[in-house]
DNA sequence: ATCTAACAAGTGG
DNA sequence: CCACTTGTTAGAT
């Protein structure tokens, strides 16, 4: 069977966002990998008028964005409810992975927790970004951690 | 402040 | 099934 997906890709100045999308919804998010901070201000360079893309424009100018719905995602239920939780962190939250953990009713699972997060195949969508470490460092991010640290940089700025 | 051990779950052999 | 790796953490040195 062939499920036709469509892709999208927004061109930004830190490179090039994709999106994919499956039946309509995105399953997958696929974020330029940095490994420091690009001298280069974020910006965006797509017309998009889609929601995908008002949505991640706007999260990634820092203004409150509706989370579109989101496909089936390819993942264990450990996992998914991982990423449940995480969905349920509000803007200008963060949570340790501790508390996440705790949060699932698996206290000390903090090493899957991270795991899980670095497998998180919706990174902006599912705001893994403001899961930090418990000692408040910054813990890590699969697309590199100039990432997270922009986002945290701009919801954490009230 | 740095290093080690333990923990839970995933992935690969 | 066993061993290694992972976006951690708490405790000892």
């Amino acid at each position: 069977m062939t499920a036709h997906f469509q892709t999208l890709e927004i061109e930004s100045s830190w490179g090039n966002i994709r999106v994919e999308f499956l039946e309509g919804k995105p399953v997958r998010c696929s974020l330029p990998f940095l490994s420091s901070q690009p001298e280069q201000p974020f910006s965006i360079a797509s017309k998009g008028r889609d929601a995908t893309s008002v949505f991640i424009l706007n999260m990634l100018a820092g203004r409150a964005a509706k989370v579109p719905e989101i496909g089936p995602v390819n993942g264990t239920e450990f996992q998914k409810k991982i990423w449940r939780a995480i969905a349920g962190i509000p803007a200008g939250q963060t949570r340790t992975y501790g508390e996440l953990a705790e949060a699932i009713g698996s206290p000390g699972a903090v090493r899957a927790v991270g795991s899980a997060c670095g497998r998180n195949p919706l990174p902006l969508f599912i705001p893994c970004h403001r899961v930090v470490a418990a000692n408040g460092g910054p813990g890590g991010f699969s697309a590199g951690l100039p990432w997270k640290d922009y986002l945290l940089r701009l919801e954490r700025k009230h």
